[in-house]
DNA sequence: AATATGTTATGAGCTGGTGTTAGAGGAGGA
DNA sequence: TCCTCCTCTAACACCAGCTCATAACATATT
């Protein structure tokens, strides 16, 4: 095998998993601990602990704003039964690697959350969506989305969702949502 | 200073700050460094490259499902162009708290990529979707969903994706999927 | 045969610890 | 007063997983 295949395959393996020693690296890729640090030192790769301690310093208190700000969209303004704005920034992380354009269901997930935020209930679920999406959103790009209610009928609220970048339309989508009581799991 | 104290200030110094060392930790809490060991061996706290450790393999863990498995699910079988399976654990982070009910954007993101994942292209990207949550998931099941190409015209897809959990319908959804570049190569 | 390239070996030293044994210093009781 | 107990500090050997420097070896090329 050449030092080109084995330094790439090398990369690939940490990246799949960043917690492996040097002995382990040197057994999978059937070579001698010292060509394993030799191949880190030429790609740059730290040691094992600083992987580590990477990883745990990145990802320490990320986590939550990944599930949180980033799925879901900063929560802008809000009038609850009437309107409510968020905002979301699209990083790597929600994108196709190859054509950095945002998967579809973190816009979906942004405009989804918007439109249950809407509802002044403890419990709302989603029933239907119709949605749109107009054209593709791409990495650094700041989407808001912009959430109306329609109308209501008893529990049940038919909310408009329009998300725009710089102005422009990229998705729409209709929403019908049912507010749940907290006592009784009526569902939809 | 009492060592009970001292213990309880070092408890909550790691828990704001997990990567310090015992040397660290002892010039804070004015103490040597022996006691700070004594002090780790008496709580049951592992050194700092334990909790490193620790931190990294749950965050990385997380952020790793939460980007690959647990949102857009585990492909079980596909057949490029026909039909494709998918199977998603429902964990609590996927879910409201109160209810412990699946946020609707987890099925829907489940969904999408399996109809993405069907067409035979680099780039796809999802037009239109037409989705009805028909009952609440909850934590802990099991969703399978399955995709069906309906129709093709061009580089346009009709795909229509049912989620059951033990065999009941809980989502279905219609996608109009594009295939933007057509196939070059084997990607992953 | 000499040279270059890639791989492996060897040994010293580092960090951030563990585990164990030993001792210093003060508080309280007989 | 002495003695004991508790808490803290010190000292030493050892460990994993490295870095850094130096050298030996295999193979192919000139």
């Amino acid at each position: 095998m050449l030092r080109e295949d084995r330094q790439r395959i090398l990369k690939e393996t940490l990246r799949a998993n960043p917690f492996l020693t040097d002995q382990e690296l040197a057994d999978r890729l059937q070579v001698s601990i010292q060509t394993i640090r030799l191949d880190r030192l030429a790609l740059g790769i730290p040691e094992l602990r600083a992987r580590t301690r990477e990883v745990a310093k990145r990802t320490y208190g990320q986590v939550k704003s990944l599930q949180s700000k980033e799925i879901f969209g900063e929560l802008i303004d809000i009038n609850l039964e009437q309107w409510a704005v968020s905002v979301i920034d699209c990083t790597e992380a929600m994108a196709f690697e190859r054509s950095r354009v945002v998967r579809g269901h973190f816009i979906f997930a942004q405009a989804d959350s918007l439109a249950l935020a809407l509802v002044n209930a403890d419990v709302a679920l989603t029933g239907l969506a119709n949605i749109k999406f107009k054209r593709p959103v791409k990495v650094g790009e700041k989407a808001i989305a912009r959430a109306e209610v329609l109308r209501r009928k008893g529990n049940k609220y038919v909310i408009l969702v329009t998300t725009k970048v710089d102005g422009e339309a990229v998705f729409r989508g209709k929403f019908v949502v049912a507010a749940i009581e907290p006592a009784k799991g009526e569902s939809v």
